[in-house]
Parts: structure tokens; C-alpha cells; sequence
DNA sequence: AGGAACACGTGACCC
DNA sequence: TGGGTCACGTGTTCC
């Protein structure tokens, strides 16, 4: 697969021709997904394409685009052409696709990337809904609301030109690699209820895929995990919001009060970056969530924990944790760094109520600099600990 | 309904007894929900209760507690019991129930909040919990983790004292104002299957309801809108955080050169610098300054350990422990505070080459302020715990 | 009556 | 294996 070229086509109707390439806008993810597991048995997670259509998306995401072909054949001819440049390309990096955003920037050969500039999936979509537009003139893509409008990605190998086709996840679905129940329709008027529901189904997984690349440290890729970050990461917001908003008042009011050093000298806690409206790093949000442990960092039994910690000189991070203090949390919080063999250099623990607030400054051994150097690395190993700490 | 009481029934298995009033801690709001509407034929959205607890959750939830009442009956018992007014109080309020968050506040005659002083569903559940536990000498909601364990909230009519009875929204569900097939179990292996499903749907749900109560302006009750409005509430929070933040570094930047400490890779919030720019502001002056000697004794047993204590206030104890740090002492030291329940209240620890320097203010817990209440006792205590987590 | 929204049971899949 | 997650088609209710 070298080249591989996108093209648009308007359906007014919900069900479009059996042989017409095209997907929802939406869903542009879950049918590359679909694309690169059938081309070279891609493993995405559960072998679910729309799995896999989260784990691209937020990833630095690939994709060439070219002037669209016209010829057409099938998903199974191509394959079956033994063109095995194409799927050799796919195979390749396999287990960098297992990890899903665990592993950055290789997916393959597929490159040509630049022509769009992005590396979220969100911004790809855009970009390809631009260039539909530029390209034949219309809008395709609507960011909220699932359009019926629907777009095609054609995928043509470079030696013969041939594009897949019969791709159509949205309408007339061909149970192939699907789960559910399969396609017993035997009632009559009911069938556009089935599209009715598979359409609030698909807008709502856009939705859900929207969520995932404004959320950073997304632990793991479910669903209920998935909204459990955004409430900690909403209501983080929410926290970091009134406290620069108290600061700046604060400073505004009076700027002889000089010691309210304890809170305000630490206006900017990081390590979230994140803002993938530049499109940068959103690419390695979760990279090590799931090499703390062995993974299985569940985010959702952690509710009202915040984690932020910052880098300092190469081999220390500045580990802020606030978190409601059930069981004890400091010496929950101590245990996990002496598990992680992270030296306390110096910390301030203290309490409001029944809220904790806990800042660690801690060296990391040697090995943990080179495996989690990176401050989510060091945020999501902390998190793991605790995690594991709180069923013991 | 005026009274209304909190009882707790553990229950280890996922299906209780068809007649114990119980749910899942989770879906209290779904409970009281389903209550609601069939107590008055509340009118929640499409009449399913689970909507209705979504408009409940985070609204001004009021909830009136007492002792529980011991006396058992049915739910149909209840509404037929013709106690006019309970019935009554819970139809006045529809249409503001109606509208969500729109209009809060305002939940029928159901008083007595004040008791818990919350005003969201979490900390109703927190506080539920802590009522239990001060009642019943036990814990029974986990904020963390869905437990299986179960919570029963029981209405008593103030006349004949009776309960709710055979609420059982998680397992086995009666089918009773649901959407949904009806209960058709004809295989057998697979009943756990749909256990697991329903309370995966049940946890999603819980999070959707809690994503409710925690983004403002929800503009309608279905789920797709929520996640739409939640996705723009995140946009708009880390606009703000990042104007704020360019407000602070701007101001910042023209009254003093910041240090740059390292900010590593991240462009847009690149202005962190911070991190306690002047330094260890954390060495938390006089904290430890005016605290008389407590007798320090230097334990023998313990390599160059010392342990200083100083009451303060009856219930409170000032902790310094120097000590090398040979095995992380802060984890230790912890450690022994959480076996001996001293609730940690404030704690500096500093690390000069391998000394550890702690200072902890804890509150001794009241069963300790009685057995232990001199400085040489909790000394003596903590040396204790200490000594032994050392030969751990 | 017909669209919209939801819960449900189920088949499929992964670890 | 079995627990966990997902998509699917369906039944049902509300507007």
C-alpha cells in the first residue's frame, strides 16, 4: 500500500449502493482500522475495528493521500493479488499497533503524512474533509453531529491502481468481522429502526473517539475508563482554573501580601502538555500507562485523584498527588515510591479537610530513567502503584 | 415520605435475596430515581428511572436521614398505604424535575439535607457512608471502586413505619417499566454473561450520571448531547487555564526573570518554569521551630534514630523523626502512622545526603488519645511500629 | 405513526 | 477457561 487516495461521495439516502465505497464521515477511523486489520491481519485490540479506530485515534497517524483512482475492485482482490509489498508493509509493525499509542510514528510504511500536517485523528478528519472540499467542492464533515453525507477512503496499491470497494460499515452492514447478533431481518418495517439505532450507535462512538483525543492520560482504551479520566481530568481542570483564577486575584488585590508562597509559588503544575490542537504529543499521552505494571492502570477506581509531576534535571520529578484521603493515602503514596525505588528528596503533605495534598520531590534510579523518563511515564508508574496499593 | 432512612446489607454475592431492600452502591441515584416515579408517578424523562437519576444527580438532592426502622413491607404496600401526602409532596414538583439541572433545588418536601451539608450525589454517597459507618461500625461504600457490596435505602411513611422492599435494579431485574426484550433466559451457561453485561451497562451508566453532575449546562438528557457539551466544557477549560496561565507567565515575566527549571518538550504550555521558583519554600518555616523538646531519646536499637514528640492540643501530636534513610523511612514511617491511625494532618520531610528529616502533625485517633495520650507514649508507639516495619 | 432514545440479551472476540 | 468488552438487533417508551 503506497499510495492511497481519498475520495468523496455524497449519499443523500441512508443506504447507499452495495457497491459504492464509502463510510460515514465519522467513522473514517473504524474504517481504517477495518482497512489495515483485513489487509495484513492487523492485530488490532480484540480484533474489533472500532477498537482499533480508538487506538489510532490521538495516534501520529499516517496516511497518504493522492488524487483519487478510478478503477475499483474488491477488498478480497486486492489481497488475493498477492501484491506483497502492500501487505508486507502492514504486517510489519505489528506489535507497535498492539500497543496502540504505546508506540508512536510507526505504522508502517504508509507515509506521506505532511501533506496534511496532523497527527491526531480529529485533525485528520478535518483535513480530509477540507481537502474534500477543496478537491470536489463540498463539506463532508461535521465534527459533533454524525452527517449523513458519507466519504470514501480508497486504497490503491501502486502496481496495478486497484482501490478496495464494498467497505460499507454504516449501511447494509455485512456482519463480517462484526460482532453482535447476525443479520436476521425478518420483520419488515423495522429495518430503518435497525439504521436508526446503528447510526445513534455510530454518533455516539464518534463521540466517544472525539473524547478520547481531548483527554489526555487515557488510561486504558474501554469505554468506562474512558469516562472516568474525563471526570478526573475535568474536574483537574476545574481545580487548576480556580487556583489561577485566587492567584491572579490575589496578586491583583494586594501585591505586598509576599507569602502565600505555599499555593501560589506553584501556579503551573504540568506534565498534562497535551493541547493537541497544535498537534503534537498526543501521541504519547498513554505511551507508558501500560508498562508501569503490566498494565491494567484502571483509572475508574481512582476517582478524585489528580496526579502531576514535572521533570527536573534529568533524573528528579516533582510528584504532586491530591486525592481524598481515604486509607491513609501518604503512606499509600510512600509505598508506591519506595516500590518504585523513587528516593524521596524532600516532601510536603498536607491536608484540608479531607482532601490531601502531597508534593514529593524524588530521584529515580537509574534504571527508571531510561524506561520512564518522560513525566506521563513517571505519572502513570506512580498512578499504577497507588492503583495496586488501594486493593491490598 | 418523611422519614426516610439509610440502612447498610452487605451482601457478597452479586444476586441478593429477593426480599433484602438492597442495590448496588453505584446506583443510589438510580434507586431513589425508581422510588420517585413509582411512589407518585413521577414523571422523569421517557419514565425510565435511570434518566430520572440522571437529572437527580447533581442536582440539590435532598434527602432526609434517620434511624432506620426495623419493619418491612413492599413497595406496592406503600403507595397503597394511601399516606396522601407522601405521595403528594413527591408529584408537586414535575415539571422542575423535568428539566434536569435546569432548575435545581427544588425536590418536593424531601428535607433534611442539611444533616449531610452535601449538595451532589458523591458526596451524598460519602456522607451516606459515613453515616453508616458511624451507626453500624462499618464501611460499606467505597468511592473508588464499585463494590459489591450493597447499600439499602429505606422510606418510612411517618405513620406506620414501612419500607420499601424488593428494589432490585441490579439483580434480577423484574422487567417492570424497562425498555428492553423481556426476560427470556432459555440458555443456561450464559446467565453470568448477562450479569456481566448488565453491570457494564450499569457502571457506564453511573459514569454518564456523574459526567452529568460535573459539566454545567448539559443542554439536553441524552447521552450524545452530554458528551457533546462535555467535549466543548474541556475545550472551554483548557482555553481558559491557558489564558490564565499566559496572563500569570506575562505578569510574571515583567516583574522578575523566571528560571526556566527545565520545561521539557510542550509547546503550548510551555510556560511552565515554575516549580518553586524561590526554592524549597516547602521547608515550611516554624512549623517545627516552637515545638519544646519532648525528651529525646535516642532508641538504641535503631541506628542513629531519633524520635521527637510534642502534644498539642490534647489530640494532636508533633512528629520529627530523624533517621537515615536506609530502606525509604518515609514509607516506614507512614506506614507505622497508618497502623496506628494517626491521621496525618501536615508533614515535611527533607533529605540532607542520607539523613531523612520528618516532621508530621497527626491527630491521634480518640481510642488512642486515651490509652496513649503522653508524648512518651505515642514515642514509644511509633517506635514500636517502626522497629518492627524495620525487621519486616 | 414515526422518529428518537434507551436498556436488554446475545454472539463474538480478546486476554 | 472465564471474565471483560463491544456491536448488534430488538422491544419498548416517549414525544
Amino acid at each position: 500500500m503506497e499510495n492511497c487516495s481519498f475520495l468523496y461521495a455524497p449519499s443523500s439516502s441512508a443506504i447507499s449502493a452495495p457497491n459504492s465505497c464509502s463510510i460515514s464521515t465519522g467513522s473514517a477511523s473504524i474504517w481504517l482500522a477495518t482497512v489495515l486489520k483485513e489487509l495484513g491481519e492487523f492485530p488490532c485490540d480484540r480484533a474489533n475495528p472500532d477498537e482499533a479506530a480508538a487506538q489510532l485515534h490521538g495516534c501520529g497517524l499516517n496516511v497518504l493521500v493522492n488524487d483519487p483512482i478510478s478503477t475499483s475492485t474488491t477488498l478480497e482482490d486486492m489481497v488475493n493479488s498477492g501484491s506483497s509489498s502492500s501487505s508486507s508493509d502492514l504486517e510489519a509493525p505489528k506489535q507497535d499497533l498492539i500497543q496502540g499509542q504505546a508506540n508512536e510514528s510507526v505504522i508502517g510504511e504508509v507515509k506521506h503524512v505532511s501533506s496534511f500536517g496532523v497527527s491526531d485523528m480529529d485533525s485528520l478528519m478535518c483535513s480530509m474533509n477540507d481537502y474534500c472540499s477543496q478537491q470536489f467542492g463540498f463539506d463532508g464533515y461535521s465534527p459533533v453531529v454524525a452527517d449523513p453525507n458519507v466519504c470514501g477512503l480508497v486504497v490503491n496499491d501502486d502496481d496495478d491502481g486497484k482501490i478496495i470497494d464494498e467497505i460499507t460499515t454504516s449501511p447494509t452492514p455485512k456482519n463480517k468481522n462484526k460482532r453482535g447478533r447476525s443479520n436476521s431481518n425478518s420483520g419488515g418495517g423495522r429495518l430503518s429502526h435497525m439504521e436508526a439505532e446503528r447510526q445513534r450507535r455510530e454518533k455516539l462512538n464518534q463521540l466517544f473517539y472525539e473524547l478520547r483525543s481531548v483527554v489526555p492520560n487515557v488510561s486504558r482504551m474501554d469505554k468506562a475508563s474512558l469516562l472516568s479520566d474525563t471526570l478526573s481530568y475535568i474536574n483537574e481542570l476545574k481545580r487548576k482554573v480556580d487556583k489561577l483564577v485566587a492567584d491572579q486575584q490575589a496578586k491583583l488585590r494586594g501585591s505586598k501580601e509576599p507569602l502565600n508562597s505555599k499555593t501560589t509559588t506553584m501556579t503551573k503544575t504540568s506534565g498534562e502538555s497535551i493541547v493537541n490542537d497544535d498537534g503534537n504529543d498526543v501521541s504519547d499521552r498513554n505511551s507508558t500507562s501500560d508498562n508501569a505494571d503490566g498494565g491494567r492502570v484502571d483509572m475508574t477506581s481512582m476517582k478524585n485523584m489528580e496526579i502531576d509531576v514535572k521533570m527536573m534535571m534529568d533524573s528528579h520529578a516533582m510528584i504532586r498527588v491530591i486525592s481524598e484521603d481515604v486509607k491513609h493515602s501518604s503512606a499509600g503514596l510512600m509505598n508506591a515510591l519506595r516500590e518504585l525505588e523513587f528516593q524521596v528528596q524532600h516532601a510536603s503533605i498536607s491536608r484540608v479537610k479531607d482532601q490531601m495534598l502531597q508534593d514529593v520531590m524524588v530521584r529515580l534510579p537509574e534504571n527508571s530513567v531510561k524506561t520512564i523518563s518522560t513525566e506521563e511515564g513517571v505519572k502513570a508508574a506512580v498512578f499504577a502503584k497507588l492503583k495496586k496499593q488501594r486493593f491490598t
